[in-house]
DNA sequence: AGGATCTGACAACAGTTGTAGTCAACCGAG
DNA sequence: CTCGGTTGACTACAACTGTTGTCAGATCCT
């Protein structure tokens, strides 16, 4: 009987628990240690459980992975999503989003690292081909307004690129400048690109 | 009596050869397979040695990847010297520089592939802080001729950050575009960032 | 209380890693 | 021909990996 309740929750919940526990962990681990940190003996070890209920959640390390990927690749969408909603101009749209965006990998450095350095470290995404930026390049690239179908996509693939290394540096602490002016600059970047 | 002629050729001699074929190995490893496929016993396997010349050549695998980076940066270095001189204007130096370093990863991609991932992806190279690029965007923000300190350096981290992006693309085929594309726009893109 | 179910600690498997050591075979100088 | 430097194949070790299995004990329903 699936539904008995034990220690006053449901088989389902405890289990539901257990993954959001494995999660978090793996988070923690790629985001910090990086993907040759995120075993599944280390995320184990980190969540407090055991190996069984690992792979009561998951198949494989993989699937943990491109879950702790796509979960927060998720909150950057729906960040971006928000931020961008019910701006009226094109240049406030684009400071909301940079902003958006600043305050989430500012907020939890471990994201910033999993959004943009994970897809090229861990073989189990690069194998998946899940990388995020470029879908996000696409949406950019929509938004130009100039340009043919090429020049689109070569402004939108730098412009991504522009606005990686400026967080990766700002996140080793490598690019010393207050938030304020990394959003400025961002926000420069952004609307330069669309006037080539 | 190290200087002893043997098979022909000088203890000396050989062991240069023999650390030239790990090198060699190394680099084909960590420009093909990646960090992970670069393991002490794949390198030996690749140059056709033996784990013990290996230790005789590089007391860790740290310093053998360290090494292969260092070869390849001081190639880059060397090209982009060899491009920007004698160039009478800055537009032809920008196009030199591009051409040079395009000609460079068009010609060996795995040389691109060490430049631009591997610091990313090795631990090797990251726990070092051995990461060229930001040695290049300084030389860059050197170059640049508006704005303070702070302001030189972001554009210049900006700038590096793009160009590395479109380049990776390029590589991995995910940015179909001709080459003399290629070289145009991250000419206009350098020369883009020096005007703002 | 009995019996079904769930839990957690652990062992086992075969594989890879970095690093070090052993040993027979070879080769050229004296 | 013998001696010592040189070679390469091989083994050894401890630590790790992903994955699966075992088993004693705790927990709850009836």
């Amino acid at each position: 009987m699936p539904g008995r309740t034990w220690a006053g929750t449901t088989l389902d919940d405890r289990k539901a628990l257990r993954r959001e526990q494995l999660l978090a962990a793996g988070l923690e681990l790629l985001g910090t240690e990086g993907s040759a940190g995120t075993s599944v003996r280390a995320v184990c070890r980190r969540a407090k459980l055991t190996e069984r209920y690992f792979y009561e959640s998951f198949t494989d390390r993989e699937e943990l992975v491109a879950a702790v990927y796509e979960h927060v690749g998720e909150q950057a969408r729906q960040a971006l999503v928000d931020a961008v909603r019910d701006a009226p101009s094109p240049a406030l749209r684009a400071e909301n989003a940079v902003r958006a965006f600043v305050e989430l990998i500012v907020d939890d450095p471990r994201k910033g690292r999993i959004l943009l350095l994970a897809p090229l470290t861990d073989p189990a995404l690069t194998r998946r081909g899940l990388h995020l930026l470029p879908v996000f390049a696409a949406l950019v690239g929509e938004q130009l307004s100039h340009g043919d179908e090429t020049e689109r996509r070569l402004v939108a693939v730098g412009l991504v690129g522009a606005l990686s290394n400026v967080f990766i540096a700002y996140l080793d602490g490598s690019l010393k400048v207050s938030r304020e002016r990394l959003v400025a600059h961002c926000v420069k970047l952004v609307l330069g690109a669309d006037a080539h």
